[in-house]
DNA sequence: GGGTGCATGTAATGGGTTACATGATTCT
DNA sequence: AGAATCATGTAACCCATTACATGCACCC
């Protein structure tokens, strides 16, 4: 049990609360349920999966099946729990993600303004059909309740569905002013052209 | 030339556009520009300096200083400039960072509220006391107009503040559903207390 | 016949942070 | 006296993605 600061083995220790699910199970969970924020790979699911056996905090048992490989299906112990509970209990540190938009934006003077209009046009298509489809999940989710988990789930969502609309917002602004900006160097073609080409 | 995705050598030979520069003088430049969305630690500015000075797209010159240690200025060629230019216009992809608070937040129901609670309360302290400076910093980036950089480093501002808007605007909301789900809590604790503790 | 889904795993590779080493000067 | 700033660099480590390997069943 060395020091680590990533939450990789977490993540899977709280879904196996949901129910005993294998690796690949896991894998498909992680991205239908919290992959607007959190992704992992099989490259990270099953070696995790072991260490998380090797050290008691799940067990495993395989299952046979005709026509299928074999599962391992994983289930969490008492110790698995208390662990997350641990977890839960750390506040977690708010890091600063990289944002390669807004680098290449930060330096878009290099370049003719047709270029970062390029993709904020094809960012706002995309973030619009997103859009959509988190309303359409939210008010399936909404109607959950009963189940305990369900007031955090629509939490998360809602944070998506949020950002998501500043996004859009900021992106429509952003297009206009770049508009404008493309606008003015046609016009006053005259001296100043500080970009190079390509 | 391999094929490298991040951009670590890119945001160098960007903000060596605007001057000549040493390595230290690019980390602190880099929190203080463009830090907001992107980060970069000493032990990765200082050997991607040699790999691009290897490559030719910058060079460096050392200066001597008394009672300092001496500086090792590196300035962007025009095959860096032609390489910038390049990489702009290649379409940023956008990645789904990830998001620890909202991880711990789906799992929340396995502990009391009172922990959200907490941390989403410190977040937003911190928040608000960030938008603040943001608010700031864009009235006083407003006033540089001429500088050709100018509006688009105010985009970028722009975006930080909007979704930071946005942030403060989610945590408050959920802030008053988690309270509300404690106050149940407390009064309705009949049976299903359904989390572990600590 | 070929793609997709189920299912598990390993190895190579790459990207990045942190800690360490060094050392004079200036501020508190 | 001690901390912070200027300044450059390397080594250890860790986290993560991607590619590869395997193989049956089902659908078009």
């Amino acid at each position: 049990m060395s020091r680590r600061s990533s939450s990789s083995r977490e993540v899977l220790l709280g879904l196996l609360t949901i129910e005993p699910m294998t690796g690949y199970d896991l894998g498909q969970l992680i991205r239908t349920s919290v992959g607007h924020f959190w992704r992992e790979s099989y490259g990270q699911i099953y070696p995790n999966l072991k260490t998380l056996a090797a050290d008691g905090l799940v067990t495993a048992k395989t299952e046979h099946q005709k026509g299928k490989p074999d599962r391992r299906v994983y289930s969490i112990t008492d110790k698995g729990r208390e662990q997350l509970g641990k977890w839960l209990a750390v506040e977690p540190q708010p890091e600063i993600p990289r944002n390669e938009l807004l680098l290449k934006l930060f330096f878009a003077a290099r370049v003719s303004p047709e270029i970062p209009i390029g993709y904020l046009e094809r960012m706002v298509e995309k973030e619009r059909a997103l859009l959509r489809q988190f309303r359409q999940a939210e008010r399936e989710i909404a109607g959950n309740r009963q189940y305990p988990d369900a007031p955090y789930w629509r939490m998360t969502a809602r944070f998506g569905q949020l950002e998501l609309e500043a996004h859009l917002h900021w992106a429509q602004e952003t297009l206009a002013e770049l508009r404008s900006l493309a606008e003015k160097e046609k016009t006053g073609e005259r001296k100043g052209k500080h970009h190079a080409g390509k």
